[in-house]
DNA sequence: TCTGGGGTCCTAGGACCC
DNA sequence: TCTGGGGTCCTAGGACCC
């Protein structure tokens, strides 16, 4: 029978910041969102102190300079780089193995014993502490929402950052007193409803008659439920191409010319594009938006997008550019104060199964460009080239004051150790 | 002053087809 | 008395995840 282990990197970025400054184990850390905005990573301590999670920072700023907590704009740079790290380790301790986000994998094994993979979990952990610096804990079991379930018994109880879920005993005990809001899939919503019907328990929702759940809340609730008692039914994933790529940025100062949301707009749009191409697909359409700031309540409020489909799919950045220049001076509107705008690459396929307009004339000199440009940012570095819409001064960039060195990503930013 | 960003899946209802 | 029935596709909205 196959057993699926769920690795989870402990307060992932708070973890990252700690590799290149060893001073701030044992210390509070919190990481910032884009803009500074809001507290979206915690280390342990931190969360000790009470700041919660997604809570505005300008709220805590002062919990957070009276405790000592360490503050950071968070640093994609680096939290992807370390990412790659781990999930290439995984890769190479388990070939079975679904990436399930910036800092969790499944994992699948077969023919193992409980003890045997127990004690294969430990030097999984071990080993990817060693190799990249990060700490992680696993859960062990039958179903991948049970995995789910083990790994946060780990992260709470467990001495050696493992926790084993496979026997039935095990699961009965654990699933009593596991509340359903902490189950995978299980948002604030849905646990509001499941309360009201009696169901407060992993083990009250696995032992729930299923054609109920089925009507009462949909086919998701019945897996759920038969995840829950051990019935896997969802499969490990592989990586699947995206199917809509959206970028987009709360401002770092309010805009209102047309110029400066243009510029923001077309490097939104050309920093889509670079992962369009990564993943070797094209787009078929583009939907730019833009919206106030909806927690000034004094200032007037506007919000608004508009979808262009192309004629022919591409992933040429220059003429997608171009289009969305186009939309977005249709839906701008004067006088009004913008907090934030975006784009939204639509009904992406691969590119090697183009379908083709009839009058279709695809421009290969256009294609090759695209390429060339790609390839000379990755070889000297990030924005070397880049499209003049984009702008040179960007005043409308996020904040980021607190931001740690790209340790790992720049020359010019590798960590320095005083003798 | 200051409130993130990027995704997926499911469902219901409407449009449309034969 | 008694409005056809069955199917697909698309979209918007809701819910969730990290």
């Amino acid at each position: 029978m196959s057993i699926f282990a769920l690795v989870d990197c402990n307060n992932f970025y708070a973890s990252c910041e700690r590799v290149f400054n060893p001073r701030l184990e044992g210390k509070p850390i919190v990481i910032l969102s884009n803009n500074d905005g809001c507290v979206i990573a915690r280390s342990n301590e931190a969360k000790k102190i009470g700041i919660p999670m997604g809570a505005p920072y300008y709220q805590w700023r002062q919990v957070c300079e009276q405790h000592q907590v360490h503050v950071f704009s968070s640093n994609y740079e680096l939290y992807g780089d370390m990412s790659q790290r781990v999930m290439s380790s995984l890769e190479r301790l388990c070939p079975d193995i679904e990436i399930y986000s910036i800092d969790e994998a499944f994992l699948i094994f077969d023919g193992f014993s409980s003890q045997e993979l127990y004690a294969y979990a430990v030097q999984i952990r071990k080993t990817i502490k060693q190799w990249t610096g990060i700490p992680v804990s696993v859960g062990l079991s039958l179903t991948k929402t049970l995995a789910k379930c083990a790994n946060k018994l780990a992260k709470g109880h467990a001495t050696d950052g493992v926790w084993d879920l496979t026997k039935r005993e095990s699961q009965d005990k654990a699933l009593t007193s596991f509340p359903i809001e902490d189950i995978w899939g299980i948002g604030r919503r849905l646990s509001v409803k499941l309360h009201d019907i009696g169901i407060h328990t992993a083990a009250d929702l696995r032992d729930e008659d299923r054609s109920l759940l089925r009507n009462k809340f949909g086919i998701v609730m019945e897996k759920i439920s038969h995840e829950l008692n051990g019935t896997s039914c969802l499969p490990i994933e592989t990586i699947q191409p995206k199917k809509q790529i959206i970028s987009s940025r709360s401002f770092g100062k309010l805009v209102t010319e047309l110029s400066e949301l243009e510029e923001a707009v077309s490097h939104y749009t050309a920093l889509a594009c670079i992962k369009l191409r990564k993943q070797k697909s094209v787009a078929s359409g583009i939907c730019v938006f833009l919206h106030t700031n909806r927690f000034r309540e004094s200032d007037s409020q506007y919000s608004n997008s508009l979808s262009y489909f192309f004629p022919d799919a591409t992933d040429d950045t220059g003429y997608m550019i171009s289009m969305v220049k186009q939309s977005l001076k249709k839906i701008y509107r004067k006088h009004f104060r913008y907090h934030k705008a975006g784009i939204m690459l639509l009904d992406i396929k691969p590119n090697h199964i183009q379908q083709l307009s009839l009058l279709s004339t695809i421009d290969t000199k256009k294609q090759s460009l695209m390429t060339t440009i790609d390839a000379i940012n990755k070889t000297i570095g990030k924005n070397s080239l880049f499209f003049c819409a984009e702008g040179i001064e960007k005043r409308w960039q996020i904040k980021r004051e607190y931001r740690s060195p790209r340790y790992t990503t720049h020359w010019d930013e590798l960590v320095v150790i005083n003798s």
